[in-house]
DNA sequence: CTGAAAGCGCTTACAG
DNA sequence: CTGAAAGCGCTTACAG
């Protein structure tokens, strides 16, 4: 057979109507438990599972969840987009992965997913304009921004950024160190500008001030050369905060690897995200653990609010943060 | 507006028939210039893009390709899969990531894309039955299997394993080794079987022989424990072939780490893959480079033959392996 | 509970 | 080149 098995396939071979058919297959319709099983056992015999797209097309609902990513290459990402998948597949709700490689891409791959008439789109990456959003909004399709703080229109989830660097600034204050170094990340995204801001501020807000300061990409590359170009300075910084984990991989090997200094005793590091790697045994990094469970069931949680309708206003969810204290800082206690 | 904007209601703004709005966005249709500028106007004006849903229930092609992936806790899936998504994209192909958790889960998956009507499946992960196999050729939907070898109904790219461990051994014997291991990824994964068998034959070709093994399950946890066991024999092994890089990142950490061993003085270690993390300076792992471009490529190429229609025989294709030497295996010259 | 029929938003022969 | 109409495979009021 060169056609796919359609309900009306079913419908003949079960001698009902293809609208029966349709019922056994649709979850709260009033169906006789005899037709049910004449259908069913038709069905299993010819194969047949009911076309997604059409019932998409006719339902409101497509089951479909449009993921906007970056390219991938961040750790992180890749971690919180095994986890998301997870839980939707849990709802049995399907990723739609759009994976952008620049950060203008974001707005035209939500577009193509729209096209699609996915359920929600959920952005991960890059920055929208605000017509973009305004855009979205003629849709009436709910849309979470990840890793964003307040935006009109839509519904946000990040960590809280604010708190996760202040435990930073007072970890390494009391560590005894006073030529604190920061490492950004992307100067564009919204994480980088909290955490840069906050961190700045935490340090001053406790009598001390950043020492230096260099900006990345979130990459391993950049936090690779960043620390080299800091810590061989006339004046090199004693500590170095970084933007995310993968940063502080980064540093963490050009001044082990690369300058020959001991980490913790010549430098601490401290990174951010608490990817499974900061913990493996080479590396033993102190990082601010951002949860990326309670990130993706706030998304869930959210989604299934907004598909049953309810009315509330676009939500600025914060996550908690806290510090995880391993091996790449000077503790406290030994200074 | 609390309805999605249809062909219908650009063709009343443009003046035109409904036929002709759809002609405007169907490569390759006959309009007129006149026609074309009215109909793009209006399509501009009304914010209009057209339903990919209702394109896909009437073409033979949704643009949707069904990706089945393990949980993504691999580097080297994921890695991968960031790629796999980038080439898609280029194509203009939608990835549907199906995301199993267990690799009994695959052929499930497998059926779920189909009902989203996916224009071909790309398995990068478990394994599947020839039951599933065969029902899903009853779809005529292309399924490439990746990692697999020869399989009967189905198009298979897989690297070339049995050379690349052929230049494991060669390396390995000619560094002077003489109490060779392995240890292994998920024994009931295709990639494993092929590694260890042709990996113990090769030594064997060179008139040596394997001195131990273990099995894990391509986790750098089961990396650390499997070498941690066969390094605390009575009489531990003087070199480590691992059947993934993320095994070999863990065997490395826990012979460094753990038992205090100098890699590659005490102990040369080998991963399979090629991974982005095998060249940091904390690791420099010689390893067996697996193109992942190139399988990319290879797959991408194959759908597009058979989406214009070729006949071709199942594929089997083998992409080159071949081996990068850098820090953790002891010199062939200086022994 | 069940069938006939309209409709979801497109594409594509078929005439003209 | 263009329009009217059939059809893709479903769901869902509407009657009965």
């Amino acid at each position: 057979m060169n056609r796919r098995i359609t309900s009306e396939d079913v419908a003949r071979l079960a001698g009902v109507s293809q609208a029966t058919v349709s019922r056994v297959f649709t979850a709260g319709a009033s169906v006789s438990t005899k037709a049910r099983e004449k259908v069913e056992r038709a069905a299993s015999e010819l194969g047949y599972t009911p076309n997604a797209l059409a019932r998409g097309l006719t339902q409101r609902r497509t089951g479909l969840i449009g993921i906007v990513t970056g390219d991938l290459t961040s750790l992180y990402d890749t971690q919180l987009l095994s986890i998301l998948c997870g839980a939707l597949r849990a709802e049995q709700w399907q990723p739609l992965l759009m994976r952008t490689a620049r950060t203008d891409e974001t707005g035209g791959a939500m577009l193509e997913a729209m096209a699609y008439q996915v359920d929600a789109i959920i952005v991960a990456a890059g920055s929208v304009s605000p017509t973009i959003v305004s855009e979205t909004q003629t849709y009436h399709t709910p849309v979470i921004m990840m890793g964003k703080g307040e935006t009109a229109g839509v519904d946000t989830i990040c960590c809280d950024n604010a708190y996760g660097v202040r435990l930073v600034a007072r970890h390494l204050l009391a560590g005894g160190h006073r030529r604190i170094a920061y490492i950004g990340g992307n100067p564009a995204a919204f994480s980088e500008q909290e955490r840069r801001h906050c961190f700045t501020e935490a340090l001053e807000a406790q009598g001390a001030s950043l020492f230096a300061s260099a900006s990345g990409d979130y990459s391993y590359e950049s936090g690779q050369a960043a620390a080299l170009s800091l810590l061989t300075a006339p004046t090199p910084p004693d500590a170095i905060f970084c933007g995310n984990d993968t940063i502080a991989l980064g540093a963490m090997d050009a001044a082990r690897h690369i300058l020959g200094l001991k980490v913790p005793r010549d430098l601490s590091i401290i990174g951010f995200d608490d990817i499974t790697m900061a913990g493996w045994p080479g590396y033993r990094l102190t990082t601010i653990q951002q949860p990326m469970d309670k990130t993706v069931s706030a998304a869930v949680n959210l989604l299934q609010r907004r598909f049953a309708g309810e009315e509330l206003p676009p939500q600025a969810i914060r996550i908690p943060t806290s510090l995880v204290i391993r091996a790449s800082s000077r503790a406290p206690d030994l200074v």
